[in-house]
RNA sequence: GGGAGCUUAGCUCAGCUGGUUCAGAGCGUCUGCCUUACAAGCAGAGGGUCGGGGGUUCGAAUCCCUCAGCUCCCACCA
């Protein structure tokens, strides 16, 4: 195969993506391996590819291509979530653009168009995964509505009811009015909203007084059914124990009732109370016996219960009301007011908490070994500061409301009896018998049962992920659970560490009696380069795969990985995503480099070939090293930072470039080998991070058979490190650094070769002479003993090295430079006597300290000889 | 109202158990190079009193206190 000239991300990527599938080298199957997993947080069916699955989808597939190299039976399984709101809120609006409106239809109808929907239009995003490099196992990909999924569910939600965790009940829930739909705590976003306080005047029966009721929603005075004020309360202490008011334009008459919960601070320390729409007017109505009187219809308009504003919008009443009140005579005043609104996570509209009729599961025995496995880190967070989070929420725990009053989802298998009482049943069957078991009624038909309407939470699916996907609710004994569970990694966002890893990690050991993973890697999110979460609002997230077509998903995936530290937040700019192809440009040029060459077999290895090699070697393994201990604390942008900046530095710039023959001369046959084994394993190790391009090339560096794929070659394994080697070598290559930095200085050509001179002590790196001479292009290194007068100088670590310029050397300038040079060493060598001289310091610093500050001194000591030595010389 | 986190070079961020010349990296900037792998590049250079103040310590970017600014999470005050 030859290598194209340019780098083309487009032209590789797509068919290496093919081949790897082909050749089913991301398909896993248990055996005697140890095994990797991840699964995947599942997408919305109805979901696009965006830079928050770039991000946490490249996390992702590192780990799993670095497990799968490091010799491990590597599953990632993908899938998606029904995601129930979202999903039926754009097949309603699909719906309603073609003329039909969800009420038209029966259930089943709509069920027929909404899968048709997901089968035409979901699962897009899995595909756009595919363009990103994502090794995933795509024969395990699942759905969290599929059948076995739905079963599982179903499965369990029968289990909680029989050990008597779901109850149903009448309880105070966020009602969504836009979904139509009951909503969990977790799904209310509060935010800080600007309305007014309306003062209201209520007037108390059988006087002429009023009393005076500040509230933000003057709407809800229609479900008013009493009038609430502190008993120590000085200002009200003449109201009769029996004291009635009149609620404004109602004209009901409700009782006066006395609670310390009210805040006698608070607007004028009189408090309307609505149980039907407030949940702590609610605690209030159940602790004094008050009517509710629900004042909405389920889409937020006015019902018919009171008689006023009958169908029309709550916002418009609140509107119109303010106009009524005040035109008679009833609104004090009114005030600007900025209060905590609470909002659907989903459709954006503003909850109304509503009393109703709703399934619950019971949290706080569940809540017990999952809180216990983060605090003890069985299950280990990363960064930590996510345990305190998870700690707090698990110790105040609520129960969960797991009903919604939508059609897309799992039906709750609930069935209710003609007379009454209801059953819980795997399937209608069962229902049947145990209703038949319950009422005693032998002749009841399957007819006669009427299911619940209500749909499961979406979530109530998906903590069961990390076990249902290998069906471990169904068939608990499988050889696939046994295998895979736990799982090892779970990479996702903080933002759904309630909705779902908490969940996740209770039905873990309620259904398994074991933890679903070891590990939790929580990503940032991704802003925009001013800071800005990124948003479709906004409109100032980039299409990933446009960022792909233009960068390549190498370039696009490294930009993500150098960019984001775990747990912090990204801050996205494209030109990552262009340094990011630059490297991948990088590396498809050095590999050309290298390939151009010609071997001469005959050839021996020269000496700067062999020193170039022996001290790459140590650099790769000294990188590897560090990165392998990067990866064990999941910093692996530090991780990929480091091995750009080997194969950047290192390898390109420094070993390259010394063995590098001259032009059209061959290289001998080691060196080449060597260097092609080099590549061999740089390729190997970023291949976690840059899938594509190096598999190009490392199928290209040795004929591989059909099949074969670095996917599954093994991660290069570092060798013994020589500390003393690699100290010996950044000698040399300060050294080569200095007599450019004098090239540059003085202008004097590339091409012209220089003379050194040393006046060598131990600190001259000898060995290393043929290959400085070829880095810095010096004719000769000469050994002298005293500084030449028309030379630039210069001193690396305590020896003096000149460079011979005779008539170009600016003796002024030079004095000046040593001048500095001085100052600043013997400043320093000032405070490391200072230290030394202190027995404090001496006696209670470990010795390894002390001696280095003795060394230091040393060092000092000697490089401040060598520069008196220089300036003498200059005089 | 409660809690967590952040503040280090122009920008984005490392700096792990306090101790090596520890003040770093990448990008950007500046200077010089179209040197036959790469200008998507090469060789160099400049740039920070580690947010302010105080403390602990022989020693602090690192630990403690405090102030300021930013961010996030939780919470039923009408």
């Amino acid at each position: 195969m030859q290598i194209a000239d340019k780098y083309a991300p487009r032209q590789i990527e797509t068919k290496w993506y093919d081949y790897w599938i082909g050749h089913r080298l991301f398909h896993s199957e248990p055996d005697a391996r140890e095994p990797y997993t991840i699964v995947i947080p599942p997408p919305n069916v109805t979901g696009m590819l965006h830079m928050g699955h770039m991000l946490n989808n490249t996390l992702q597939d590192v780990l799993v291509r670095r497990a799968r190299m490091s010799g491990k039976n590597a599953c990632w399984v993908p899938g998606m979530d029904h995601a129930s709101i979202a999903t039926e809120a754009k097949v309603v609006a699909m719906l309603h653009e073609r003329g039909i409106e969800k009420s038209s239809l029966t259930r089943e109808e709509f069920l027929r168009h909404a899968w048709e929907w997901k089968e035409k239009y979901g699962g897009v995003i899995l595909k756009q995964l595919r363009k990103l490099g994502a090794s995933c196992d795509w024969d395990r990909t699942c759905f969290t509505m599929d059948d076995a999924r739905t079963e599982s569910v179903l499965r369990v939600f029968c289990d909680l009811y029989e050990k008597g965790r779901i109850y149903r009940g009448v309880r105070m829930v966020n009602w969504d009015p836009a979904a139509k739909t009951a909503l969990s705590d977790e799904e209310v976003i509060f935010k800080e909203s600007h309305g007014k306080l309306y003062y209201l005047r209520y007037k108390v029966e059988g006087t002429d007084k009023h009393i005076i009721v500040a509230t933000t929603r003057p709407e809800t005075i229609l479900g008013d059914t009493a009038l609430c004020v502190n008993p120590d309360d000085e200002r009200y202490a003449w109201l009769p124990a029996d004291a009635r008011v009149i609620v404004p334009l109602v004209g009901r008459s409700i009782p006066v009732i006395r609670d310390s919960y009210v805040d006698i601070e608070f607007g004028t320390g009189a408090l309307k109370v609505t149980p039907a729409h407030d949940v702590n007017d609610y605690m209030l109505g159940e602790k004094y016996g008050l009517e509710t009187i629900d004042i909405f219809n389920d889409d937020g308009t006015i019902n018919d219960k009171v008689g006023m504003y009958v169908g029309e919008e709550r916002f418009d009443v609140r509107r119109k009301i303010e106009g009524d009140l005040a035109a008679a005579g009833l609104l004090e005043k009114t005030e600007e007011y900025t209060n905590n609104v609470g909002y659907s996570e989903r459709t954006g509209v503003a909850i109304e908490p509503k009393l109703s009729m709703q399934w619950f599961l019971s949290m706080s025995e569940l809540a017990g070994p999952a809180t216990k496995a983060v605090l003890e880190d069985a299950i280990r967070f990363v960064p930590e500061k996510y345990k305190n989070t998870y700690r707090h929420w698990m110790e105040n725990i609520k129960d969960w409301c797991i009903s919604r009053q939508l059609w897309w989802g799992q039906r709750i298998p609930a069935y209710y009896l003609p007379k009454g009482g209801f059953v819980v049943a795997l399937t209608a069957e069962e229902a049947m018998e145990k209703a038949r078991a319950k009422s005693g009624d032998t002749s009841l038909q399957l007819s006669d049962l009427r299911q619940d309407e209500d749909v499961l939470d979406t979530w109530f699916s998906s903590w069961l992920w990390p076990i249902s996907v290998f069906d471990g609710i169904r068939n608990p004994d499988n050889d696939e659970i046994r295998y895979y569970y736990p799982t090892d990694d779970l990479v996702t966002g903080p933002d759904i560490i309630f909705f779902w890893v908490a969940r996740m990690i209770m039905a873990g050991y309620e259904y398994r009696g074991e933890k679903p993973f070891a590990n939790v890697y929580f990503t940032g999110i991704v802003r925009d380069k001013i800071g800005r979460k990124m948003s479709k609002q906004l409109g100032n997230s980039p299409d990933p795969l446009d960022l792909i077509d233009k960068y390549g998903a190498d370039g696009v995936r490294l930009a993500m990985l150098m960019s984001s530290s775990a747990g912090n937040d990204v801050m996205f700019d494209e030109a990552l995503c262009e340094q990011g192809r630059n490297f991948g440009n990088k590396i498809w040029n050095a590999y050309r480099l290298v390939n151009g060459w010609t071997v001469d077999d005959r050839a021996a290895q020269n000496e700067n070939d062999r020193l170039a090699a022996a001290w790459f070697r140590q650099a790769l393994g000294r990188t590897l090293r560090e990165v392998a201990d990067d990866f064990r604390s999941y910093r692996i942008s530090e991780a990929c930072t480091t091995l750009y900046r080997l194969f950047w530095d290192d390898f390109s710039a420094q070993y390259l470039e010394m063995v590098k023959p001259a032009y059209g001369r061959p290289v001998d046959r080691k060196t080449m080998d060597q260097t092609r084994a080099f590549f061999d394993a740089l390729m190997r190790a970023l291949h976690p991070f840059m899938p594509f391009v190096t598999e190009e090339i490392w199928q290209d560096l040795a004929p591989r058979a059909e099949g074969d794929s670095i996917c599954i070659a093994p991660m290069p394994q570092p060798e013994a490190e020589d500390a003393a080697l690699l100290a010996r070598f950044e000698l040399a290559k300060e050294i080569v650094s200095a007599v450019r930095n004098i090239r540059n200085q003085k202008n004097l050509p590339q091409k012209e070769a220089l003379t050194l001179h040393v006046i060598a002590d131990d600190n001259y790196p000898a060995e290393y002479a043929p290959v400085m001479m070829k880095m810095a292009n010096l004719s000769a290194i000469e050994k002298v003993t005293e500084k030449d007068p028309a030379a630039a100088a210069f001193i690396v670590k305590t020896t003096q090295y000149f460079v011979p310029l005779a008539g170009m050397i600016d003796t002024d300038a030079e004095r000046k430079k040593l001048t500095d040079d001085l100052a600043y060493y013997e400043g320093f060598l000032l405070s490391v006597m200072k230290k030394l001289s202190n027995e404090r310091f001496v006696q209670s610093a470990p010795e390894k300290v002390v001696a280095n500050e003795r060394a230091k001194q040393a060092d000092a000591e000697a490089r401040i000889a060598a520069i008196k030595e220089q300036l003498s010389a200059l005089k």
